[in-house]
DNA sequence: TTGCTCCTCACGTCACGTGAGGTGGC
DNA sequence: TTGCTCCTCACGTCACGTGAGGTGGC
């Protein structure tokens, strides 16, 4: 059996399917659209009729921002409901995207509207070493949230699982490098003290017995969502900076009333805790 | 009069504003938040605590998508206002881009739905020269809706305007450039005969008198918005290449009912031309 | 003194776009 | 034969991220 395709130049191509030259040329070089021919004398490319609807298909998702190396994926699917799986997954995507822009445009109006926050709130704390369940992980910040409503709801079903009592509210503690380069180890842990001070908790899954540090740290108290946490950080580090109390050490943070507590973000408080001397 | 201003590292000024380092470094190269102070001898940079809300706002307009070249824009804002209408043109920009991500997926749905258009609809023509009123500009595909309805207004108004009378449907002519480049030259044009075949329009603006050259067109009626339009050409790229047919020339379109006529986009009809000779 | 912070290159990423300089096809 | 199409480098764009390799500050 001889297949006969119908071929057409690269310009053609071009005009029939309204991607450029050098998109096409960029597309078979990657391995995504390559044609059904290439003159080895002279290099010039044939494309297939029947390549244009790929072509069309590339062109939509493409449109919809989906990388090159997805698109692949999706023409290489081995049946039609793993690519509807795969074109969900990126529209879900989407909406994601939408939903933080969304959220980011109020965060510029509250921006322009509101005033920092003030700093007359700040409040110097020496915390003492407690016992807690603790769930530790490298993570990109930019899953932060998410890990932590993740981690948070393992403590408090492990804890509440072993019948033990919280012993205050949650809290974080941030290396560095979640801040310096939006990778870095965190901590979240609960605190439940058991015999002599160490933590009765059991491991179970990614819940750990830990001792949490004792600390020295200058407070503020950040009220709603965490999309704005960094101007109760700004107002923070300012007061830190201006009375030269700084000293290094990790970033802790208490989640006093949050999602499990309460729908209305409003309402959601969180408290920072940036390193500091207390005495001078 | 001494200005005293509190300093703190680029380590703790990240920590207080959630960016990078790395961003933090990049944005003094740009320009878009320079150091209060840099130490000669180390390239230490110092940050001042009235830099953090800079950050705060540069952080805000990043996650809304905007270019930095763009937020230096907004930061060197003479006024309040300007500032708010530089802010109100991009949010403008994201509601485009939105619409035009929903277009695409209503497109790909389209696409997956539907068949290809049948290339039994495609009509060889031979079309004469006519005498028209004609607008021609070198413009950017990305352009090209926009840019053709500001077009045909502008051709419709200056005809009425001169009581001539449309001897058909008004159409355009694009280069292969528009298509292989997304960059080239398009003319757009309403027939209105004048003495002799000449048109006997006046210029006025972009509108200018020219004369159409005759063509031999495979024909297609492409139906519905401009969004999906590549399906039909690449029926008719299809079917030009399967006969053989194609011959060099700029492709052409025929508008025959838009949005001027009707706002159901589903009654848009557009004839799209593919240069092709009739005889063989 | 040690370890940590900070520094500057230099290069990578992603999806192409932009020339330069040259050759094949009708 | 001319002019057009097509070719391959090589580099640019944008907003950073990723090491490498080294120095200053507490």
């Amino acid at each position: 059996m001889v297949l006969v395709t119908t071929c057409m130049s690269i310009g053609d191509f071009s005009r029939a399917t309204h991607l450029t030259v050098k998109t096409l040329r960029h597309y078979h070089e990657v391995g995504l659209l390559t044609p059904v021919a290439v003159d080895p004398q002279t290099g010039y490319r044939r494309y297939g009729t029947e390549q244009l609807a790929t072509a069309q298909v590339v062109r939509r998702l493409r449109d919809l921002g989906m990388p090159l190396e997805e698109i692949r994926a999706v023409l290489a699917a081995p049946s039609p409901e793993a690519r509807n799986g795969q074109i969900a997954a990126h529209l879900a995507r989407l909406t994601d995207q939408l939903e933080s822009t969304q959220r980011a445009v109020e965060q510029l109006r509250d921006l322009l509207v509101h005033a920092a926050p003030d700093d007359a709130a700040v409040e110097l704390r020496a915390v003492p070493q407690v016992a807690a369940a603790a769930v530790t992980d490298v993570i990109d910040a930019a899953d932060g949230t998410g890990w932590l409503q993740g981690a948070l709801g393992e403590l408090y079903a492990t804890v509440t699982a072993q019948r033990l009592t919280p012993a205050g509210p949650a809290g974080g503690i941030y290396a560095d490098e979640i801040f310096t380069d939006h990778h870095g180890q965190v901590t979240i842990f609960l605190p439940c003290g058991g015999v002599s001070g160490s933590s009765a908790v059991r491991p179970v899954g990614r819940v750990l017995p830990a001792a949490i540090p004792a600390a020295e740290l200058a407070v503020m108290t950040h009220h709603g969502p965490a999309t704005d946490v960094d101007r109760t950080y700004g107002t923070l580090a300012s007061y830190v900076a201006r009375h030269a109390i700084g000293v290094p050490g990790p970033i802790r943070e208490y989640y006093l009333i949050g999602q499990r507590d309460t729908p209305d973000p409003d309402q959601w408080r969180t408290e920072i805790g940036w390193p500091a001397f207390l005495t001078r």
